[in-house]
DNA sequence: ATGAGGCCTTCTGTATACACTGAGGGAGTC
DNA sequence: GACTCCCTCAGTGTATACAGAAGGCCTCAT
């Protein structure tokens, strides 16, 4: 692996996972020294974390970890409902059913994976990936699978900030499930609905469980 | 400016333009010789591109021009549909009518501005343009601006294959013009049914023109 | 004491040198 | 004659050196 995809990658976990908190410089020297990596390979790397929105560049400060409030959830979230709502819609249109059919039959049995001794919860985050990565597939339009993939790396960052208890977890499971037995049943109005409410439900619980402290950090 | 800006920029307008044409590798030492800068700059330029999907990295051959399919155009109208039509309802839901009544009237009289002699339009497309910025400034969601400021990359290379003639492009205005009016009217469904309607107007015009001539240009 | 100006330090932006990988061609062998 | 192996070369990936700019701090003058 290249030495820039190394650095881009430990600077994005480390930015998602909250270790690099918003309003931190990233100074190159400093940053290169401590990924063992040369300043060139860095700087591709932070250009590729610019452009995904992770970082921005402060004037001639370099760049810094970006800052999300409260109403950049909200946008995010805005603009995942438009993007998801209607790739679900166009997968329920297109999709094969009985790749769909599978997945909701392991998403309704999903409780006995979250209930499981993970505390990262990757099986149940696995396989409500899979169910992206299918959609995806169904749906066939690289541009709108893009920006989706450029949303998602936000998302992660935002459910940090969550605390995903196996509650809501196992709500989001059946949530998952209504959205993929709509795409199977290939009813995209349905699958549309079942979309808005799973957002709507991940909106609300993030706003409710962990109201952002976002202005905290800029030191 | 940078270097690396107007590498990035000298490159982007190349292709857009169709004077790079798909296919076309980019070795890194002869574009940065070509362009007067180093390499460290153009890299950063080709990093940019191929984040905008305006080029890909071809293996170890380095990053060549995307080709422009058919089912590209079809799936870049899917995804402009899919936001446009949103960011349209959203300006209706919040804009301040009085800048598009403006933009309304100035869209009823584009058609002065198309059959003047600028061969380029400036003109209109400054106005169309300037339609856009406030449809972009009306929503104020940064997250569906960038997704959309991706997609108009591509929408400019497209558009040149089509003959934009003075009557498609007078339609255009009076497309453009209900749009600004249904906005101005704080009518979100009005406004997201006529810009799907423009939208398919401009897809039909464009697949009518020009059938692409994308697979000729691979040598 | 306070403000302004200059110097110094440290950062980014750029250029260039070096290493490594992969592909292509030529020669040798079966 | 064909296939395989090796050599060479071109091109990317990485490191480092250098220059220009910006910000901070110190000093001097008022």
């Amino acid at each position: 692996m290249r030495a820039s995809d190394r650095a881009y990658a430990a600077l994005r976990d480390d930015i998602t996972e909250w270790r690099l908190l918003p309003g931190t410089v990233l100074a190159e020297v400093e940053q290169s020294e401590r990924l063992g990596v040369s300043r060139t390979p860095l700087r591709e790397a932070l250009s590729r974390l610019t452009a995904e929105g992770l970082t921005t560049t402060a004037g001639s400060r370099g760049v810094v970890v970006t800052d999300v409030s409260l109403d950049d959830i909200d946008e995010l979230f805005e603009l995942r409902e438009t993007l998801e709502s209607k790739a679900a819609a166009l997968a329920a249109e297109r999709a094969d059913p009985g790749v769909f059919l599978q997945l909701h039959k392991e998403l309704l049995e999903a409780p006995a994976l979250i209930d499981g001794s993970d505390p990262g919860r990757h099986a149940y985050y696995d396989l409500a990936g899979r169910l992206d990565a299918a959609i995806d597939a169904a749906v066939s339009n690289s541009y709108l699978a893009q920006a989706m993939r450029g949303l998602r790396v936000h998302l992660v960052r935002v459910r940090r900030l969550a605390a995903d208890d196996a509650q809501r977890l196992t709500a989001a499971a059946a949530e998952h499930a209504a959205i993929a037995e709509a795409i199977a049943a290939r009813n995209p109005r349905l699958a549309e609905a079942a979309t808005i409410l799973h957002l709507h439900r991940s909106l609300s619980h993030v706003k409710n469980t962990h109201t952002p402290h976002h202005k905290e950090h800029h030191g």
